[in-house]
DNA sequence: GCCGAGTTTTCATCTGGTGAAAGACAACGT
DNA sequence: ACGTTGTCTTTCACCAGATGAAAACTCGGC
């Protein structure tokens, strides 16, 4: 079996924390259960090494064993992670947005943030009946192919923008928008309208509609959006709601900058 | 201050895995932002070790510093924990039965697991007018007192009966049952009428109905419940949809096994 | 019973971690 | 403006915890 990460942290692993973190790395959307040997590898790390760490990590509940002597992340890091404020901080506030906005159209629902030069999922609500789509809650992607990453991308920093607008764009579908000046031209109209509209960028048929959450210092921490099938979607018609439960949450959300 | 002897937290602390740990858990629910020297003094650490332990936490992600200069749980372990197999892993998979339950009756609707004695939930969907409820995503709980925890207390191996049963009883109300006998007698019943209530016994206005959800083994992994208010309420009715739900959860669940 | 992959322990070596103290910085209160 | 207070960061000499190699152990499978 081929290593898909070949050591792209193994400068952070010089410090014992570096190590710790390195395993907790080493677990991912597609490999959430790892043998003590393959999470050394896939860390960096000496089977020795990691057993002493591991060990640790088990007994403070970091990590937890299954029957099958398997690793996973365990529940203590759950709730430490459910702390984080830009985590279920926000998704508290915006939960019942999201619920009458699902309660609404029962499409898909999604909630995100952008961390650095990518958008993270928060909270998804998926429609049984609805379009499938590739997110998960936790989940990364690029900004410029999503509809709330495209949202928080026109909102964001120019600095950020000019990033993203250097760097090579991915191409999910045929639809991705790869052309920067493209790009510029489509983060200046959501700016003008106040909605994001990405129409089968990510998955050809579906198309989100987005818009911004802005905190009361004018900074648009999170977006949201439904996404929709592509074909006779209207949207224009959704970014009526969708605006409104952005304005909505903004309105909900605790004041997290306080200086106390 | 004199230098007082450690307390009993100085343990776990020899080891620098420890100390990252104890930084960790140094957050809570009611401190999601410490100042460096708090979080030193809260994880029993140096201020000096603190800071350099805690940069490492924060080039990494698990740890963010806010323009206050605060530091808080950072988005990175959010995600990281987020692949915590009894909490996301489970809710992903419960959630749209959940919603299937709060768009029936607008209620609370909370979905929790056990993790040793007590019980720790995974989602919460808040009624806007329901009852006001003292839980939170990620909070823990003794097992006998909410209806979801009586689900899964009744359903646990006897080992862990007994250790709930022998231990005071905390009360949280007047309500609360605290008697080792009547409690026995509690189970009995849950497990025979397939749901339990918990009638103000964590808020005197609230009522809750909860059912276990089991996995293939026949091993009870999970609980979904219904907070109503107390007065005018009908458990027998609100048990019917809740055991759909429960039984609706397990056919969905992922095949994964409860470790331990 | 033998084998092999995965896991745990041992041991000598040494590297990264340690606290005290001092320096740097910001925010008050007078 | 000035000193004060609290917090944060850096320095330095010392050492305790961390390290890899190798060996011992534990399971299933054949």
């Amino acid at each position: 079996m081929p290593v898909p990460p070949p050591s792209a942290a193994a400068d952070r692993c010089r410090t014992v924390t570096g190590k710790v973190l390195a395993l907790l790395a080493a677990f991912g959307p597609d490999t959430p259960a790892l043998t003590l040997s393959e999470l050394a590898r896939r860390a960096g790390l000496s089977v020795p090494t990691a057993h002493r760490r591991v060990s640790e990590l088990v007994a403070w509940g970091a990590l937890e064993r299954g029957p099958d002597r398997r690793l996973r992340i365990g529940l203590r890091l759950w709730e430490v992670g459910s702390l984080a404020p830009r985590g279920l901080g926000l998704r508290e506030a915006a939960l019942p947005f999201l619920e009458d906005l699902y309660e609404l159209t029962h499409e898909n629902v999604q909630f995100a943030v952008r961390d650095g030069l990518e958008v993270v999922f928060v909270e998804r609500i998926a429609g049984r009946h609805a379009v499938p789509v590739l997110t998960r809650v936790g989940g990364r992607f690029a900004l410029h192919a999503t509809g709330v990453g495209l949202a928080l991308l026109a909102h964001a920093a120019p600095e950020v923008q000019e990033q993203v607008l250097a760097a090579p764009l991915p191409a999910y579908t045929s639809k991705t928008v790869t052309d920067p000046m493209v790009l510029r031209q489509m983060l200046a109209d959501i700016r003008r309208d106040g909605y994001a509209v990405s129409d089968g960028q990510v998955t050809l048929d579906a198309l989100s509609v987005a818009a911004p959450i802005f905190s009361a210092d004018g900074t648009a921490i999170a977006a949201v959006s439904l996404v929709v099938r592509a074909d006779g979607a209207q949207p224009a018609a959704l970014a009526l709601a969708i605006r409104g439960a952005a304005r909505g949450i903004a309105r909900a959300l605790p004041t997290l900058r306080q200086p106390c």
